[in-house]
DNA sequence: TCTAATTTCGCAAACGTTTGCGGTAAATTT
DNA sequence: AAATTTACCGCAAACGTTTGCGAAATTAGA
């Protein structure tokens, strides 16, 4: 079946095209009569503008891309159904593409997004990417780009992301106030920011306030080495009584460890972790956790990324604020 | 910046317009040496085409539309990983939209793709839709729309689905094989066709081939309410020595409520739920379970659309198998 | 009643491509 | 050398909109 187009209303009205299209969205030069008329033919026809004409000749297209390492994540899907709730709400649909972590996927996501000359793009660097010319590349063409929890340093880009090192601090703070004395801080991949963001706050903290507190620091790339790592450390002579786990993936691990060698929870163990709170809550007692929310997080880069349409260039870089989550871990 | 364009590589090469499109499609007509000089000029100036004014052109987007409950989802977000995947490879983006499991923002959605005149849409129906004449509205419009995991009655359509009542058969199986006395059942929303299907094959299956073991069948909603089914029916004097969990938020339920009562898994209890795998993992020992991979279920999708795509109607439903894969818990 | 303002609408260009068709010059065949 | 083929390339229309501008037709002002 043959779409039907302003041509079409018009040739079945009598009227020019430019009437129809004036018509249909409420020009103060229609008649009320002839408006009725055009609606109601558009109405049974199943009328519906074609975006591809409309982004032709308007030069916008109403679509924002998404670039995320995956999908298929805790964080970035709550951050996706964010943007993707918003982005609705003001009239704009979300092409989504994932970089897998991958540099050559980035870049072909982002020719895809410039070919599809989308108004804005959501961007989360993949996890070594370097070279930010292709970001450049869409500032060029008028494309906004608000970064979103793995983001370039320089400043001359607009970003959101967690506070990290409030994150870190508070988690510190707590696992101080509990009185520990022996603690296990596991932290992600070294290679990244963020790992080595929450790392040095942490340490930090700790050293500053509670230099008694013996801390022992230790990089894991997955839970599989969170978990090997928390069991070396407990079966050592002078065991742990907290441990401080960074992301999910990490708390996973500790948490296979922990059921696997039947430790009780908080009685001889404390955990704390930083997480989005699903995870956390898998567990009996609720694991404590510093709350990162990616849907939080979606819904500042979505008002940033307006700001950015409207008024030119707004830079600035956001945090959203972490709170701690009573459990009954620690 | 201005974008460039064909006219002006054309101006600058003092050729036409449609010499330099054939150009950088190589077309036959077109001597070597113009079409190194256009690939030259377009590579310096970053010549990227207009997907708009392309699909205008030519009617067809390189688009498809999918529609999920949610995209925060175990399942679902597998599933847009999986076709995600197949379609970059195959030169189309994706258009993600979430109905949130509301008519009102499905039909919304549904308006958005047909705006963009997406080649194909995805579709999981909302829990409740009962009118299926906007998917007609679809192939009037000859967008084919293929139906996942909640699909409609109808064999108009074109579906694929988890293989429910297999899955439900293979459960039954392994527990009856372990040799379970009493088994708890745990299936979710009844007015979900899936939580009907699973348990009614489950049952029948218990039936004809154990009709010995005392099975106990209960609907949740939620994670809570699993819980507290799992510790109601535990407090009793016969004791259930094995629970089938037919849902990731049933069995988290079920676990919470385990590591709560401190009972030892597969020791004291046998737990055997359907999954894609990845709660299953999280607890020690690991929980075994009946895979159901929405990854599987996107690669599968694909094929589908694509097959739609090129040989006009091929209407059918296609399941992928389930298979059963040991943990510790049985 | 005649001019001026207002209401209502149509013309036509433009957005950036693709593509059928026709045209010129060079190369090949008689 | 004339006739035919071949290799290259340009013209122009079309896809479905939006919008500045001008032109009727109607109404108001005098």
């Amino acid at each position: 079946m043959t779409n039907t187009t302003l041509k079409l209303l018009a040739q079945q009205l009598q009227l020019s095209i430019s009437t129809v299209s004036r018509a249909l969205k409420d020009h103060p030069d229609i008649s009320t009569a002839t408006k009725a008329k055009v609606h109601a033919l558009a109405n049974s026809l199943d009328y519906e503008p074609n975006a591809y004409a409309i982004q032709l000749r308007t030069q916008s297209s109403k679509i924002f891309g998404v670039i995320v390492p995956a999908i298929a994540n805790l964080f970035y899907d709550s951050f996706i159904a964010a943007i993707e709730e918003e982005s609705r709400k003001n009239g704009y649909a979300l092409m989504i593409l994932q970089s897998s972590n991958n540099i050559e996927n980035e870049l072909n996501n982002l020719k895809i997004f410039r070919q599809n000359r989308v108004s804005g793009v959501f961007a989360c660097l993949s996890a070594h990417t370097q070279n930010l010319e292709v970001y450049e590349k869409m500032s060029d063409r008028d494309i906004p780009v608000v970064f979103f929890d793995i983001v370039p340093k320089e400043n001359k880009y607009t970003k959101v992301r967690m506070a990290d090192e409030r994150c870190a601090i508070i988690a510190a703070e707590n696992i101080i106030q509990r009185g520990a004395k022996r603690v296990l801080a596991l932290f992600g991949d070294p290679a990244l920011s963020i790992s080595l963001k929450r790392k040095q706050a942490f340490l930090q903290f700790m050293e500053k306030y509670a230099p008694k507190i013996h801390c022992t620091y230790e990089h894991t790339h997955s839970s599989l080495e969170a978990e090997a790592a928390f069991k070396k450390h407990l079966s050592k002579i002078q065991k742990i009584d907290t441990v401080f786990a960074m992301t999910d993936e990490i708390l996973i691990g500790v948490m296979k460890a922990i059921q696997a060698m039947n430790i009780k929870v908080p009685k001889e163990i404390g955990v704390i972790s930083i997480s989005n709170g699903f995870i956390p809550s898998l567990y009996h007692p609720n694991i404590s956790y510093v709350e990162t929310s990616g849907y939080e997080l979606g819904k500042l880069a979505f008002v940033q990324m307006l700001a950015n349409l409207k008024g030119g260039k707004t830079l600035s870089e956001l945090t959203v604020d972490a709170k701690f989550v009573e459990g009954g871990s620690m």
